[in-house]
RNA sequence: CCAGACGGCCGGAUGGUCGCCUUUCGGCGCGGGCGACCGCAUCGGGGGGAGGAAAGUCCGGGCUCCACGGAAGCACGGUGCCGGAUAACGUCCGGCGGGGGCGACCCUAGGGAAAGUGCAACAGAAAACAUACCGCCUGUCCGCGCUUCGGCAGUGACGGGUAAGGGUGAAAUGGUGCGGUAAGAGCGCACCGCGCGACCGGCAACGGAAGCGGCAGUGUAAACCCCACCGGGAGCAAGACCGUAUAGGGGCGGCGCGUCGGGGCUUCGGCCCCGGCAGGCGGGCUUUCGAGCCGCCGCCCGGGUAGGUCGCGCGAGGCGUCCGGCGACGGGCGUCCCAGAUGAAUGGCCAUCGAACGCCUUCGGGCGGGAACAGAACCCGGCUUACAGGCCGUCUGGCAUU
RNA sequence: UGGGGAUUGGUGUAACGGUAACACGCUUGACUCUGAAUCAAGUAUUAUAGGUUCAAAUCCUAUAUCCCCAG
């Protein structure tokens, strides 16, 4: 397996992206990228589930979901040395698995990070 | 069989595949160390990986830091029948009193109202300390009416007795009956209620009770309050350790006022200007010419923000069994090690089976449907709240049968 | 984690334990040719559930939702 991402685990980080104002929604997922300027390393993927998204259990969900989405996705199709936030909506964890696929792949090639193989 | 009461337990299952956290064992590699070994990275194998409420954060404790005098008291807060259990509790167990239910059983903040203060709307005559609106009985006086002239009944004014009756209210100074009386009244008597209560049972709460008292002060303390008991304060973001820099504190040591030529001024000490040479990271200010302050360099020390590590799971521990106890619980023996994350692991996807529930039904079943409440964050004991459905046991009432 | 507070018509606020008040709004009616203004009437599970009390928006307990403060 190619080499897989990091996790962002610093506010900051998200405050990074967050400030950049470069995202994509979709109706599964709300997608945040950014580039890291003179680093071209591994993808870090960070993940965010709000009050909003519900109770704990299925907060945990949702964000167990979009973990095994960027599993499957990110280390095939981002591009290396950008940072990249998923976050959780409400349909995220009834939407089918398939259809979140679909949904992170759209948003990533409208935010121009889609990298074929 | 129906209806119900109480207690306990479970709370989706199996498989495939791809992963995550932690722990342990082994292999290879790198780095450090004389070495035992330690650290890092990677690969492989094994073990473990959410709950009965993990939740709300309503109590109690452990643990840690702070304060302190072994404490005690005041304030404030809490608890509140009695006895026990426990590390402790507002929890639990057993018992008592009161209330509810045919019953099993359930509910119960349940100390003190003759220590004091407050409050009791409206209605009612009167609402807590004594009283009298209507009424009932009665005395005196005046007038009127009737009269057989003896009085009689009614009415008015003033006075006395009374607490039966009326109506109000949540609550009205015991209730019923008989006697009694001018009318009445525990005024007297009987029964019931109430108060005190020798004595008896019980560790106690409390229960029983001879006898005494004609009955005495209604309620409210989840109003203030009194009494008894409990509580020092803060919380794992506690606290401890390591510690980045172009940040910053302290100490020690080091780094400077060069010289030559020409000109000008002079209080004759020096000062200024121009040029050359040498040196350096070496600049600025003050000076009593010793130096001082800022500064720069080196070394050392302390604090410490980003961040990291520990605290962090062998414990009032789980399971089994025996003993003591009505029980909560306690004790002995055996056995097991059983989550430890930190933008936060305990999962994603697929398949099979599947309870509830809904629809249809020829009552055999068929179709749909797909699992409630909910996710550890230092730990433990409780309480409270949420929860589809299922299982087990004990008991009560009713019906039927024997 | 610790502490404090709020919840009353549609909205914003009142109410010593004793008929839940006020303003604005809304609805209906009157007035007007019509509208505005005006007048009249209506509009409440006092967040929920228990308890104390003769009586609870008020006192007590639990629950739900929301807000604030400190770290």
């Amino acid at each position: 397996m190619q080499t897989a991402f990091e996790r962002l685990t610093r506010r900051a980080e998200f405050r990074r992206l967050t400030r950049a104002r470069r995202r994509w929604a979709t109706p599964g997922l709300v997608l945040q990228a950014l580039g890291r300027p003179g680093d071209d390393g591994a993808p870090r993927v960070g993940l965010t589930a709000s009050r909003r998204v519900g109770n704990a259990v299925r907060r945990n969900r949702a964000r167990r979901r979009l973990r095994a989405l960027a599993e499957r996705v990110i280390p095939l199709h981002a591009m290396c040395g950008h940072d990249y936030v998923l976050i959780a909506r409400t349909a995220t964890v009834d939407r089918p698995f398939t259809a979140l696929v679909e949904d992170l792949e759209t948003a990533m090639k409208r935010l121009n990070v889609w990298r074929d193989q």
